[in-house]
Parts: structure tokens; C-alpha cells; sequence
DNA sequence: TTGAAAGCGCTACCAA
DNA sequence: TTGGTAGCGCTTTCAA
């Protein structure tokens, strides 16, 4: 391994100039800079990075909780990861992962240890048994989603309920005259993850406003029985006539795909027959068939947003912990594809 | 933050004493014991991961480079990742990310900097500029592809040949009496990924063995387009006659479900009329519609036996580096779905 | 403008 | 069975 004091010798000074050098806590005259560097570069010195940690009490690390386990959603999780890693890397930081099923055990680990300078935590329920843990931690964490109580914690997610109120515009101005609802399995809509009530009001009001009647109707069970069943009902409960003006915005992302196959099945063409609006990832709207008329999660922008509050947190003496916003919520976008009518 | 010495003060022991109750490499009388685990346990002490790593050159962190970045095929990364890190965690290690596009540089960062213990390198191409700079780190590399030259690291990856070999032997035992095969676009082939050509090899290989005609057509270019055109050049070459007797195999990931649409586009019916097979990750082929006869990818085997070597190359002495299998290659397994014909 | 040295928290050696 | 202590490689203070 090659260290500082290799650095100093070859370059024929102290290390602690080398230190400065790297530094740029000092100045230093050009011609110590000029050899000092050229060493560095001869050796391909880099700083060890425990060392460093150790005395400057900073990894350069985030700890990103990411949910991996058992039935969890991640459908669309890779962009948050990859904007979020990419934003570290511009600020020379790396990414610890920690998964969620260690739950609130690996939030105290990565304090406790000194193993990063900040945690992002995603996949936020509305009542999260990590959030008081979170709190309490001796360095910041960043929520990407909304819980009930953040009790302090700086929250990042869309706008969830404007989302909403964006589908059924969209369904409103395109010419349909009843909206539907398509939720969650029922396991889901209990887990009281929390965007799922933000999304209903932000849709149930938007009907409202345009005097439109909505239905809401969520999955009895998981999986393509339950949409099925679901997708009966929508089609049961309003009248009879498919005329293409009844608009159904599904919830679920992972229900979106099998909500067009299901309209196939029956023998109606999406977008023609009927109108579909999907809340999912863009990735996820154009490989679908037909390509989906989508409300996009805005993975990147929320990423982003999320680590700019992150090293502003970081940079800044936390006295002065002022001009934070405690929530950010980032505006949706809807990109119309083949499954609405234009225009 | 709390230290060993706050634990030993409260323990009333020294503070080494405190570092031996923690690794058990001292035999420790036990009142002692006692007295140290429940200071620990009162003050939830935790070593600090920067003075253990600079004073055991450990860091019980691995390095994982992924494939993010611009072009990158990222269907199915996601259980690579969370088994590499449930894999590590089992080990009381952490997972480090680095993405792709820092390219070697991330490398040398890893190992320079000594914020790893060892890495695994991920999305190996046939002539990776990285390898010759992993093979020279100080850290062990396990690649987890299979380049031409793997310069001494060891390397897992599916067995490619075998996977074109079982979807060829299941078409043939299903009846079909002509194979197509079709590919990837052109771009993608002349990246030249390693196990293109593995796979393709099998495949004709098992095709002449059961004295199929077997066509190869690639996709000419990206996306359904491309997808488009080479099932045409498919359906063209053969004779003209759809009688359930072809049996397609999709080797690029994801022109699969493409493939199944243009097939229903053109109207005939995957499983009846022609069959399908696509190499693919389970869960794409279940979101299919409709769910596709596959052959996986095998994510969590690939993982799970790239972690196995690799902390068999962190745990013996270095010099004793016999018993690491060169090149690991994991069984696939085809898993029929609708696409084709039973049994 | 530069150097010497203390010390971050831990592991492991040497003594007792 | 236990304690004292050197020192990992770095940052930063104090001196020159």
C-alpha cells in the first residue's frame, strides 16, 4: 500500500505538506505543489480511507436502505439507485447498501460504526418502525416517501395527490365522462403505504371538480385473479355501454400490464373501447402493450432533490439547520401514449 | 459516539480487554465477560469501522460494479444485487457500489483507497479493459461473466452453451421440427458480450444434433422495430405454412415480450401456432403475456456461488490459493409456461 | 511557507 | 487471566 509518507519521501518533504497539498488547506509555493504532485501521480497515491475517516470524523460514505426482501415493490427501483449513486459520486461520496429487511438494526449499524456521514431511506410506511430510530441517530437521514409522523426527518417523494388530480384532468379533457379507480390488493391498501390515500384524494377530488362520477374499486387478492376480479367490477358497476368514455386510472403499478391484458381478453381495445392512465415508470409505460398513457414516479428528479437536501445537510454547521424544507414534494408529470385518445 | 474505552471505564476492565471480549481471540474469565458484554449492551456499543479497517487492514466491505449507466441491459439486475448483499451480510459485510461508468478508474479507487476487501465485477464484455486492471489490484476480483482472457481471476457465470442446449432439446421434445433462432441487435452482437456466442453455439449445436434446421437472424436494429423485421425475416426463411412445428427461441432478453406481441400482431398464437422459448430472468417471464417458456438466468445460483469463492479467497492464507475453481459455470434450467406445448 | 507531532479508535503484541 | 502500549495513515494544531 502506498501511503502519504511515501508521497513526502519521494517528493522530499514532510508528509504533513503532502496531506496540505491534497488538501488545499494551505498554501504551498508552486514548486512544492509541482513535485509534491508529480509523486502522487508516480505513485498512484490515494488516501486510505479508514485513516481518513478515523481522523476527519467523515467517511465520504451514504448509506442507502433499499427495499429489497420479500414482497417488495421494485419495479422502477434501479433509477432511484443509479441517480442516487451518481449524485454521490459528484460529490466524491460512495454508497454503502444496506437492504430493508435488517430494518431499524442496520440504521444503528451504519451510526453506530461510523459507517457513513448520511442515510437515505426509501420505501417509507405511512406508520415506519424505523422513522423514531432514524431520528435519533447521530447522523441525518433523508426519507424518500411521507410518513404520518417524520418527526424531523426531511422528506423527499412526489406529489402524490397532484398526481392523481393529473390523471383525471387528463381523462376529463379527453372527453370521457365516468372515471374509475383501479387500487391495490387489499394486503397492499393495509399496509398503509402512504401514497396510496394521497393518490385517491388527489384523483377523487379532480373528478369532483369536473362533476365526473368515480368509482374506486381495489384488488381483492394480489396477482392477475385479483385485477381480474377487479376489472369486473369497474366494468359491472358503471353501465353496461362501452363507448369510450369511460376512463380508468390504475393505481398499481405492478397491475398496470395485466389491466391491458385483461381489457384484451374481454374483447376491448385500450384507448379505443376504453381509456387506461397507469401510475408506473416511464420504462415501464413504453414496454407495455399497448404503450400506456402514464403518470411517471419522477425517480430521478426525487433522487436528486432527495441528495441535494442530503449534502446541504452535510456541508453546512448544523447549528444552522434553517432553510431545510421539512417536506419536498416533486411535481408529476403525465406523458399520453396510445392507451388515451389525443389531444 | 461511544468508544471501547467508554465500555471499558464502565466495565472497569482496560480497554484491550474490551477488544478481546469482542473477537474472542483471548480466553476471558467469566465474570469478566459478563461485566464487558453488558457495558456493551448498556451503552449499544459498536466498533468504529474506520479505526478497525486501519488497524486490521479489513474492511468487511466488498465492492460491487454494476452495470448502471447509459445502454446498460438492466433487466433482472436486481436479484444479482440483493443476493450479493444478503450473501455479504451473512459474513457481517457491506456492500459497496460503484457503478460501471467510472470504468476502471472505480477500480483502482476501490482498492487504492482500501475501501474494500475484494470486489465483484458485474456485465463482463469479451475483451473488458477493466481485467487487466483488476487482475493487477491488490484486492481479489471475481468477474461474474466470462471474458476471453480472465488474466487469473476467477469468473462464474450460467453455462450459456448448456441454456441454448435445453431450449433446443425442449422444442425438439415437444414435437417442433425446425428451430429459429433470433438474436440480439446488431450493436449489442458487436459489443461482442461473451455469452452471445456461447449461447448461440449451444443452441446450433443441439439443433444439428437433433437434425433441426436451425435459422439465426438477428435484429437489425434496436427495439420493436428491429424485433419486427428479424420475425419476419423468420417467418419468411422458413416455409410459409404456420403449423405449430417452429419453435423460436428469443435469445435477447428483452425483445422477448416484443416478440410475443409482434407474434399475436401477425395473429397467430404463441403455444399454438408457434412456439416460444425465451432466455430470460423468471419474473420477466411470468409478466409476460403470455407467460413465457424460459430459461433462466439463475441470478441467485450465479451470486451465491461468486460470494462463495470469494470469501473463500478472503478467509485462507493468500499463498494457499489452489481448490478456487478458475471458472465456475452454473446449471440452467427452462421452466415451460403457455408459449409451448406440454410435456 | 513548511515541519513536527498529537491523536482519532482499534488490534494485537509483550509483560505480568 | 489481564493490562499496557505501539502503531495503522491520516488531519490539523502548534512551532519555526
Amino acid at each position: 500500500m502506498v501511503t502519504s509518507r511515501d508521497v513526502a519521501r519521494l517528493a522530499g518533504v514532510s508528509q504533513s505538506t503532502v496531506s496540505y497539498v491534497m488538501s488545499g488547506r494551505r498554501s504551498i509555493s508552486a514548486e512544492t505543489r509541482r513535485r509534491v504532485e508529480s509523486a502522487i501521480a508516480e505513485l498512484a497515491f490515494q488516501p486510505n480511507a479508514g485513516a481518513r475517516a478515523l481522523k476527519s470524523q467523515r467517511t465520504r460514505v451514504i448509506g442507502l436502505v433499499v427495499p429489497f426482501g420479500p414482497d417488495a415493490d421494485t419495479s422502477g427501483l434501479l433509477p432511484f439507485i443509479e441517480t442516487i449513486a451518481n449524485c454521490a459520486r459528484e460529490q466524491d461520496h460512495d454508497i454503502l447498501l444496506v437492504t430493508r429487511d435488517e430494518g431499524s438494526a442496520g440504521l444503528t449499524r451504519l451510526a453506530a460504526r461510523s459507517l457513513c456521514d448520511a442515510i437515505v431511506l426509501m420505501d417509507i410506511e405511512t406508520h415506519d418502525a424505523r422513522i423514531p430510530v432514524a431520528a435519533r441517530l447521530a447522523v441525518p437521514v433523508i426519507l424518500i416517501g411521507l410518513p404520518a409522523e417524520p418527526l424531523g426527518l426531511p422528506c423527499v417523494d412526489l406529489d402524490f395527490e397532484q398526481a392523481g388530480r393529473l390523471a383525471v384532468d387528463h381523462l376529463a379533457a379527453t372527453g370521457h365522462d365516468r372515471i374509475a379507480l383501479l387500487g391495490h390488493p387489499r394486503p397492499t391498501v393495509a399496509r398503509e403505504v402512504n401514497f396510496v390515500g394521497r393518490f385517491r384524494q388527489g384523483a377523487t377530488a379532480a373528478a369532483a371538480t369536473h362533476g365526473l362520477p368515480c368509482a374506486v374499486v381495489d384488488q381483492p387478492e394480489r396477482g392477475p385473479r385479483g385485477v381480474s376480479a377487479a376489472l369486473d367490477e369497474v366494468l359491472r358497476s358503471g353501465d353496461h355501454t362501452i363507448d369510450g368514455r369511460l376512463g380508468l386510472v390504475v393505481h398499481d403499478t405492478e397491475a398496470v400490464q395485466p389491466v391491458l391484458t385483461a381489457v384484451a381478453g374481454r374483447g376491448h381495445r385500450p384507448g379505443r373501447d376504453l381509456s387506461v392512465v397507469g401510475l408506473c415508470p416511464d420504462v415501464l409505460a413504453t414496454g407495455t402493450t399497448p404503450p400506456v398513457t402514464n403518470v411517471s414516479l419522477e425517480p430521478r428528479d426525487v433522487s436528486r432533490r432527495a441528495m441535494r437536501t442530503l449534502f446541504r445537510l452535510l456541508d453546512r454547521d448544523p447549528t444552522a439547520a434553517e432553510a431545510i424544507e421539512p417536506v419536498e414534494l416533486i411535481t408529476p408529470r403525465l406523458t399520453r401514449r396510445r392507451t388515451t385518445p389525443p389531444g
